[in-house]
DNA sequence: TCAAAAGTGTTAAGTTTACACCCATGA
DNA sequence: TCATGGGTGTAAACTTAACACTTTTGA
């Protein structure tokens, strides 16, 4: 063996991004609709392939960015997807990703041109290869990560109701929670901070608009919900 | 573009195997003290490159086999590496994964011929390129893993006793456990059966050997300790 | 004045934690 | 007979879950 190396195989590595995010009517994902071979016409994740000079991390940043626009965004890795027959037209192992994003902030031409809408996570489509595969896994992971952690923030704007919390974690969990409980349980994070600033879109009273408070969390994180 | 895919660069996908086993000394890895180049004389994790007719789990299989003769191992990913320069030889992005093996039941003579030895998970002398982390990562992900599903089981012998079935648990959570309120949260399991056979080696008093039913578990697949 | 959403109090049930104790056996 | 590890009972502390209630306000 001339070199430890050479002698193995090499192949397209590509990533795929599951990118959340939240509204009035509740999670959903960003799905292109392809108007590029192969598998034309149907839905899939965004998604590209890794680059000789960055890493697999940059290169799903970066598909992220192409699709919306938006730099620093929350996002985990789900995992490597690699059967060999998962895309029909060339061997590629690809990994994915998913990403928190505030809708609202993301770049509408952008997404337009790529031919993508947001759908309901409750309504989604078949997916191409093995992109729902992916959503499932990515789905779960996100589950598990948002009750342990503050991550749902990233998907709500810098101010928000407790209703709106509320209902992005019964969202997230696919089920109803009691209101009082749930508010209880807010009130100990004291890093979920009330605003001055009132809500009066969303009902007559009008409601506490909150902000998460990143500095105070890290000084103890504890979450539980 | 002539084709889709081959304006792309490709790349060596590895697999890399975080070994877990258990003994009487606790939890170990099996490591690979490399008597070839790259990185000769320093530890490292049991590692392959991908072929081109195997998917990324079976190379991962694959491995694993080589090393200690096992098929059929309780194995999951940790997830793919892939910075630029995680190996200084050549840009490999590599896959991990975590197996839990019975030390007992893998092959010495293999395990012996490349130059493998069991460490103990609290004394791991650093570890090549990014594989600290690759351990770091698996830790914790069999961690979480081994207190909502019975996967720990994988790392003891058919028949064990309650004794060690903590000190198992012990030493994946790094923490000491109430013997007592170990044993009765095992009591309500209902796949962890009671055998009439007795362990003598361990006390005077001698102590009950138990056994996982996978198929008891499969019914009512409930798990918490 | 009333529908609709915001916001709060109380208690029973269940779970966790801590600790103290007895049992069987071979050296 | 006693050291050693196997095996068990109980109660206080804490957490969770369920439900019922009051407040505010624009139409």
């Amino acid at each position: 063996m001339t070199n430890y190396y050479s002698s193995n195989p090499t192949f397209y590595v590509g990533v795929d991004c599951i990118i959340f995010g939240f509204s009035d009517d509740g999670l959903s994902l960003l799905l292109l609709k392809r108007n590029f071979e192969p598998a034309m016409g149907e839905w899939s994740l965004m998604g590209g392939f890794v680059q000789s000079d960055e890493s697999v991390d940059d290169a799903a940043k970066r598909v992220l960015r192409e699709l919306t626009g938006l730099e620093k965004v929350y996002m985990e890795q789900v995992g490597a997807f690699g059967s060999v027959r998962r895309d029909p037209g060339e061997r590629v192992i690809s990994v994915a990703y998913y990403a928190l994003i505030n809708i609202n902030a993301s770049d509408r031409q952008l997404v337009q041109e790529h031919n993508a809408s947001w759908v309901n996570i409750n309504e989604l489509p078949p997916l191409i290869f093995d992109h729902s595969t992916m959503v499932a896994q990515a789905r779960e992971l996100m589950k598990q990560k948002a009750s342990a952690e503050p991550i749902g923030f990233n998907l709500l704007p810098p101010l928000f109701t407790l209703t709106q919390l509320q209902s992005l974690y019964e969202a997230i969990y696919g089920e109803p929670m009691d209101k009082c409980n749930f508010r209880k349980r807010v009130a100990e994070m004291d890093y979920v901070e009330k605003t001055d600033k009132i809500d009066r879109q969303s009902s007559r009273r009008g409601a506490a608009l909150y902000k998460f408070n990143d500095r105070v969390y890290r000084q103890s994180p504890k979450f539980k919900i």
